[in-house]
RNA sequence: CCAGACGGCUGGACGACCGCGGUCGGGGGCAACCCCGGCGGAGGAAAGUCCGGGCUCCACGGAAAUACGGUGCCGGCUAACCGCCGGCGGGGGCGACCCCAGGGACAGUGCCACAGAAAACAAACCACCUGAACGGGAAUGCCUUCGGGCCUUCCUCUUCCGGAACGGGUGAAACGGUGCGGUAAAAGCGCACCGCGCUUCUGGUAACAGCGGCGGCAGGGCAAACCCCACCGGGAGCAAGACCGAAUAGGGGCGACCGGCGGCCUUUCCGGCAACGGAUGGGUGACGCGGGGGCAUUUCCGCCCUGUUGCCCGGGUUGGUCGCGCGAGGCGCGCAGCAAUGCGCGUCCCAGAGGAAUGGUCGUCCAGCACGCAAGUGUGGACAGAACCCGGCUUACAGGCCGUCUGGCAGG
RNA sequence: CGGAGCGUAGCGCAGCCUGGUAGCGCAUCAGUCUGGGGGACUGGGGGUCGUGGGUUCGAAUCCCGCCGCUCCGA
């Protein structure tokens, strides 16, 4: 958050989403798409900087063990996938569901890709 | 072998690829940072947050009392505890063993529904017994005018004096239980045993236990009802607290206090016609200097703030560093102790995040479960995630391992 | 991190402090009034008192542990 210099930007790797005005600015103004394994909220940014990614795990979903397992599903499903495909100037919510612990990785991956390109991320890219 | 009791340990293993955060070393870069390599990276409950401490800040002269809260058999352990260990007493179990907030009910207040005569000061009531009075009845005897009258005995309604606390369907509980004697009827009224109270002595640090003696029985239960007694407790919590930076108007209000020099106000004295000057004591707070502070550090210059301090109002700040892990520490051995635990020696350093790392995917194996005669196939890891630390408590937990002990059956 | 409160019939609540009978309203069922509906009246059914222990003769009530929910402060 601090290089947001758009010099930087030979750097894709997403940095985190930290505060709560960001979440709550994603899930009201941004676009929502619900596929199997994981909700996602996509709210495009001016600047272009590398995209920024958050994860929300309500307490719905189980223990602390069992949200754990979840977050950290997603947070490695988000890594390899924005790895070899980044985007840019987005803030990026990954909303863990009670499927999202069962679901078979590769599926997750999926899920992932779908929800990204039915939310319109993929055509995002910096020209 | 079966059934059971208690205590302790463990909480999948190995590997491959891609990652995360910490730290150390090396290299690159002005720097932010990047690359390579090494090392280590969740628990027995990390949980619930129910107790106790350390630590930090705040308050506070000492001690006591009051209020409030907590604890409550005895002894020991501990930094401390509502904890632990060992005893005692009571209850349960054939037993190993398990459970118990277990001080005080002659300090006081209160409650004990229904039932029952009565639920706590003790008596009243029904029933029982002796006696008396009036009346009634029966029998015997005497007298008679034959209508009845009288004496004695017995029974009885009602009433009264007395005896006694034995009985009264009840009830959780009712002025001790059983038996014998005793009596008009009875009763610890007397005796034996049991229970109970007091007590000498003995054992024990003590709670308490045992033997003996004395007492014919004191006197219900509930204090997890109020309460009494004894002991303990200041408050808040790592978002504690400290530092650096950035930012803002380095702002405002109300008080208290200090005086090195000048200025200003003023007391007294001297000089002067006077303005004023000198000396002296006091006051005055933003007006100047000195002094102090800041702009990373040192010197000079410059700029800015500023007397010191308390409280309040307003404004800005969500960045970083420390606190932060060598500790009431882990492991092993020895000694003391029944034990909890303590002491000594040796050895080890063992997570430190901050929207928060400790992971994702896959393979092989080891337990478990299901199917199958079998080879095997399928399934599949219990409860649960550190956030300042430690000692306990409570709760959750698939399965496995070890030890000690009890009862029963069979065999030698 | 610290603190407060709640859990009783399908729903909303009393009863708890001061222990012995669980009650009220709505809903539901049956009957009557009406040609029918609505409505009114009469009568009835329905509750492991969140859960596990303890104290007591007796616990929704008193005490302790646990579960779930709500709210407040930093």
């Amino acid at each position: 958050m601090q290089d947001m210099t758009p010099n930087a930007s030979a750097d894709m790797t997403p940095t985190r989403l930290k505060h709560r005005a960001e979440f709550l600015r994603a899930a009201s103004r941004g676009r929502k798409v619900a596929v199997h394994g994981l909700v996602l909220q996509a709210l495009a940014r001016p600047d272009g900087g590398p995209a920024r990614v958050g994860f929300t795990v309500t307490k719905k979903v189980g223990n602390a063990v069992i949200r754990n397992r979840t977050r950290r599903r997603l947070k490695e499903a988000a890594r390899l996938l924005l790895r070899e495909a980044p985007v840019s100037g987005v803030d990026l919510v990954l909303i863990g569901r009670d499927t999202t612990r069962g679901r078979p990785f590769s599926a997750l991956i999926d899920d992932l890709r779908r929800a990204l390109d039915k939310a319109g991320v993929a055509r995002m890219e910096p020209a």
